[in-house]
DNA sequence: CTAGAACCGTACCGTACGGTACGGCTGCGG
DNA sequence: CCGCAGCCGTACCGTACGGTACGGTTCTAG
């Protein structure tokens, strides 16, 4: 629990949400190099206007950040259910959620910019994208897999450490090779092998924390 | 195998090596903040000389990223002696060797800088970082999981997939993480469970690919 | 001792960009 | 119809920084 995080919605109006969508489809296609008067431009807007609603450059790139990395949705299981096909179904979304999420380019470009941020001793942005990346995933699968404890179906001391080792086993090295600019990983060539590794990490955390077989 | 990259030493001089180093000091303080007066200043020699030596801003942060990720060591594993405690020693080294290297300060700065340079259209510095870091990682490793396969310690189909698995174990969510500035995950904080972290991926990563009981 | 190469320090130039100011257009309340 | 608020477009300002030019100093070769 580091910093309180502004994560409200923030409400922005339709004609604010096209100045957004103006500023992050820039930065997807030319890289951090987004300038105000280009936002502008792009947007049919005014810089004085873009000063007025957002303050500075960084009030306008926190507030796009913020507002893109908030849609991000994750799916919500029925703890109550629980079988062993059901969590086997409920991780496979999961590992299925977040390929798909951290190979799209909004979020590539998401994480290097708030990377690029953090580089400079600003770390909100930093922050956005890890409270509605990893920290996101990390508060919703938690409770599925102690409620899967609880219901004998998964063994662990730490939950802590098995979302970790899920983590792990699903991102492997794809996000930083891409985030590298990785020239011999494409978003397609990943995409097309996402249902293997998705059902080969689950296999895998299901074979390491299972309590039984659970196929 | 995408581009040729430029690998080789470069045989920089050693006054050039102080500009390089007085760059890097530079990078990992300020951040990308990076300005050539300020390295200028910094290694007390004139710009002149930078452009002479390296041409323009990018070359010098080529030639300071290259030099740098070069520095990386790999353990050596000798194949013809591969038992099970020896390879469970190797992987055991490696993982701690790969963690110790993505948790200092140097390689926070490294992979931040290539990122950065990533989101404009400029790959090469990305590709510098991924030949030292993971590539270098996955050509030492490959052949120890494929002797050892050979030796029946291991069972696995693709030894790209062991690799990745194990990448994945060891790294798991503490890269993306650092690199975005998690303030709840300090260095130090990791440097305490490194040994804890290094045997509890070997295990699993054994208790997935081992042939029989590796202990 | 001299010539020249290498290099330092500093001054300088051009430009790109963050931020501001202002004139003009549109729409709305009174 | 008037006035005002909001916003667009553009022009403008200040500065930071990449890159160049140049005079002065040290070092080396002959």
């Amino acid at each position: 629990m580091p910093v309180p995080i502004k994560i409200s919605e923030e409400t922005f109006t339709p004609r604010q949400q096209a100045v957004l969508t103006a500023a992050l489809d820039l930065l997807v296609e030319n890289g951090d190099g987004i300038t105000m008067t280009a936002v502008a431009r792009r947007a049919s807007c005014s810089k004085e206007t873009l000063y007025k609603w957002f303050g500075d450059r960084d009030g306008l790139l926190t507030a796009t950040v913020q507002w893109q990395a908030a849609k991000v949705r994750m799916p919500t299981v029925d703890r109550s259910h629980l079988s062993a096909k059901v969590l086997r179904e409920s991780l496979e979304q999961f590992a299925r959620d977040l390929l798909t999420t951290i190979i799209g380019e909004v979020s590539i470009t998401l994480n290097r910019t708030a990377i690029t941020h953090a580089a400079q001793e600003k770390d909100s942005l930093g922050n956005i994208v890890l409270e509605n990346g990893p920290l996101a995933i990390r508060r919703r699968l938690k409770p599925i897999l102690e409620a899967a404890r609880d219901a004998r179906l998964l063994r662990f001391s730490a939950s802590e450490d098995a979302y970790r080792t899920f983590f792990g086993l699903v991102v492997r090295d794809v996000q930083i090779r891409l985030l590298l600019g990785d020239s011999g990983l494409t978003q397609s060539n990943v995409e097309a092998n996402i249902e293997v590794d998705v059902k080969a990490a689950t296999d895998q955390f299901l074979a390491l924390y299972g309590a039984k077989a659970n196929l």
